[in-house]
DNA sequence: GTAATTTATGACAGTCGCTGACAAGTGACA
DNA sequence: TGTCACTTGTCAGCGACTGTCATAAATTAC
């Protein structure tokens, strides 16, 4: 990536001494038990250095996997937008499953750390899910451009939070079933995905009330609905 | 209540004191600027016995709506069996917003009170929500229990998940709306329920499996579909 | 190449959330 | 009334996190 001066590459080089400092001191003595102090001195700089790469303990710990939504969201926007939405959302879902299985194993390997770290955390994973679900808003906003409709659509709200919860079923299933192998993760996505979609009316996603289709007609902005 | 001796009217009389102490001082000088030692001092109580009250500072804030939960888990397990899961969970919903409707002006004052608050304030929210989901498993043991399957079976982890977003949506839209007024709320309820069933099949809740009902068949547990 | 400017870092002091331990006060029950 | 259980206040302390200032290093300008 764009490591232009010195200055750059330097702050990158801590930033990894960081994570990786912090990860293998989870992982050795938990992450309650770290101490930010010892985090800093294992990466040999300043507890108070540390706080200016991330905002919180927490951070460090799930900036990985924060960086992973980031591509998602990109991976978005990039999709064509007649996909309907929840079509779009589940390939750009791939796509980053996709990098992700593709990387370099050095990359691969502090992901997969940090992952099992998460999972074995009911701190880290509940900041895990409220990361995601901070980011159901970037999301919403992302599928309303495309559609075409605004922030407050009832139905874009719905089937993001929809998506985002299927993906977390699927990656909670995965963690009971101890499902830690790289490969099978975008095989287990692909079955809970077929899952979700198999309980959906199709069409579900996108209602035909831009560009009228003749034979039907539903009130898109007012929810008001027939039992 | 059960408020049997002095001892425990006392406890109740405090904690009641530490809540509006904090609600108040909170929409005063706002969440975070409000320390806890503020909280105790304004319910003449030492600190530390804020923290024999209260885990956390955030718990004081979100104490209300999560008895709200207990009680939404206590309705879901009146619910007869009969009801799918999805019903079932809606109507536990519908119980636990009427019994908040036509409770005490007091407690519904109250009530409103901690929501306004919570909703202003992010951090808040974010907790409310973790909150929420820390219910899910709860919801999801109740819901497989009443269904008679594990508590790993994809479905129902599905099936609460999808619940959870949608209620989540609907308060979610409430708070963008500015609907405030405890009335809607429960019209609120019913119009985004219905939009969720109408975009789900009918019997997706309830897969035939077990007790093979005539005339259908549906793989339920390998989630096999075309595209 | 040197000077000026920006930027990262370290050191220090401090706030606040939260906890353990002990002692004193208060309701419960005989 | 006396004993017991429980609640509360006080104190001391840990750890996450922040503001501030001085120093050192990298970038830019001359």
């Amino acid at each position: 990536m764009g490591q232009h001066g010195l200055r750059e590459r330097k702050k990158h080089r801590t930033r990894l001494a960081l994570i990786d400092a912090a990860l293998d001191l989870f992982a050795e003595q938990g992450y309650e038990a770290t101490t930010v102090d010892q985090i800093a001195a294992a990466a040999d700089v300043s507890p108070r250095t540390f706080f200016r790469y991330f905002a919180t303990k927490e951070d460090v710990a799930l900036s990985l996997p924060l960086d992973g939504q980031e591509v998602m969201l990109a991976e978005l926007a990039a999709r064509p937008s007649e996909e309907p939405p929840f079509t779009a959302l589940g390939h750009a879902m791939r796509a980053v499953v996709a990098m992700l299985e593709e990387s370099d194993p050095t990359e691969t390997a502090r992901f997969l750390k940090a992952r099992e770290l998460i999972e074995s955390t009911p701190a880290l994973l509940a900041g895990s899910m409220h990361r995601l679900m901070g980011n159901e808003r970037r999301l919403i906003e992302e599928v309303a451009r495309r559609e075409g409709v605004g922030d407050d659509d009832l139905l874009t709200h719905f089937a993001v939070a929809l998506f985002v919860s299927v993906a977390r079923t699927g990656f909670e299933h995965c963690r009971v079933n101890d499902v830690s192998i790289t490969g099978s993760i975008s095989a287990r996505l692909d079955a809970v995905l077929a899952m979700a979609e198999e309980s959906l009316r199709p069409g579900w996603d996108r209602p035909p009330t831009r560009p009228v289709p003749p034979g039907q007609f539903i009130e898109g902005s007012s929810g008001q609905v027939a039992t």
